[in-house]
DNA sequence: GCGTATATTTCATCTAACTAAACTATCCTC
DNA sequence: GAGGATAGTTTAGTTAGATGAAATATACGC
C-alpha cells in the first residue's frame, strides 16, 4: 500500500471519528451551560495541559484582555484556577479545577461510549492487527511535534 | 487482545488527534475572522451534509431565533446560503456555498499535512497492516449509527 | 538603579450570540 | 376549510466575546 492510499484512508477515518465528535462536543457544551470557546479552553487544558493566559490569547487568537476576560468568567464559574507561577510572578498558569476536570470528562465519556461499541463489532481474528496498528499509529505520532 | 485494551488504545489515539487538531481549528476559525460558533455550523455542513435551520437549533442546542439569527450571519458572510425545499415550503435547507467549502477546506487541510508527514513515518512492513486496519475500523463504524 | 520589555488586568465600547414572545407562512387532520 | 401544529423570522432586551488604550506589577539588560 503506497503513501497516498493510506494518507487517505487515515483522512476518511478522521473524517468519520469528527462527525461523531462533533456532536458530543456541542451537545455536552451548551447542554452544561458552556459557550463553544468556553468548552474549547476547557479542552485545550485537559489535552495540552496547564497554559498561560498568554499561551491562551496566542492559541485562540485574540487580544490578551480577551483571553484575560476569558479565563476570568471560567474561573468565575469554578472550572478553572490560576496559579502565580514561582519562576515569574507576572505569569499566571491557568489550571482545570476538579469540577472543570469533569466537565471534560463527561463529554469524553460520550466518546468512549462509541468507541467501544465500535471494538465490539470487531471480528475476533482483526483484533490484534487494530491493536498494533493503532499502537504504531500512536508511537509514531508522539515523534510529530 | 481484549476489548479493554483495544478500546482503550483507539482513545488514545483519539486523544493525539483531538489535541492535534483543535489548534489548527482555532487559527483558521478566528484567522478567518469567524468565530467558533461560527467555524463548528460550517464544519457540520461540510461533514453531515444540508440541514434545516430547526436542525441546527436541536444540534447547536439553540432556540430556533438562535440559530435563525446565526444562519442569518454566515448567509451574510456569503458562506452559506438557504434554499426552500420543495416538499415543505416552510423549510429551508441550509446549503454551504463554494466560498464557504474553501474555508472549511483550507482548514482541513492543515490536517492532511500532518496526516502525510505521520504516514511518512511509517516503516514499510507495516503499512499494509496499518491500512488494513483502518480500513476494518471504517467499515465497522460505518454500521454505528 | 534606570529604562525598557513583558504578562496581565481594567475600562469603555462594539458586535455576536442568546432568549422569550409575537408573528408569518405553510402544512396536516378531521 | 377550520383549527391546530410546525418551520422559520423579527423584535426587544440580556450576556458573552472581542478590541484598543491605559494601568499595574514584575523581569531583564546595562
Amino acid at each position: 500500500m503506497n503513501e497516498p492510499e493510506l494518507t487517505q484512508l487515515l483522512l476518511d477515518w478522521s473524517t468519520i471519528f469528527v462527525r461523531l465528535s462533533m456532536h458530543d462536543f456541542n451537545r455536552f457544551a451548551r447542554g452544561g451551560g458552556l459557550s463553544l470557546a468556553q468548552m474549547s479552553v476547557l479542552m485545550h487544558l485537559h489535552y495540552n495541559g496547564p497554559r498561560e493566559v498568554m499561551g491562551f490569547a496566542e492559541l485562540m487568537q485574540v487580544s490578551p484582555a480577551g483571553a484575560s476576560q476569558m479565563i476570568e468568567r471560567l474561573v468565575q464559574s469554578g472550572l478553572v484556577q490560576r496559579i502565580e507561577s514561582r519562576d515569574d510572578r507576572r505569569v499566571r498558569q491557568v489550571h482545570l479545577t476538579e469540577q472543570g476536570r469533569q466537565v471534560v470528562l463527561t463529554s469524553i465519556s460520550a466518546r468512549r461510549q462509541w468507541v467501544e461499541s465500535l471494538i465490539a463489532r470487531l471480528p475476533d481474528e482483526q483484533r490484534e492487527a487494530v491493536g498494533q496498528a493503532l499502537r504504531v499509529l500512536i508511537d509514531r505520532a508522539s515523534e510529530l511535534e
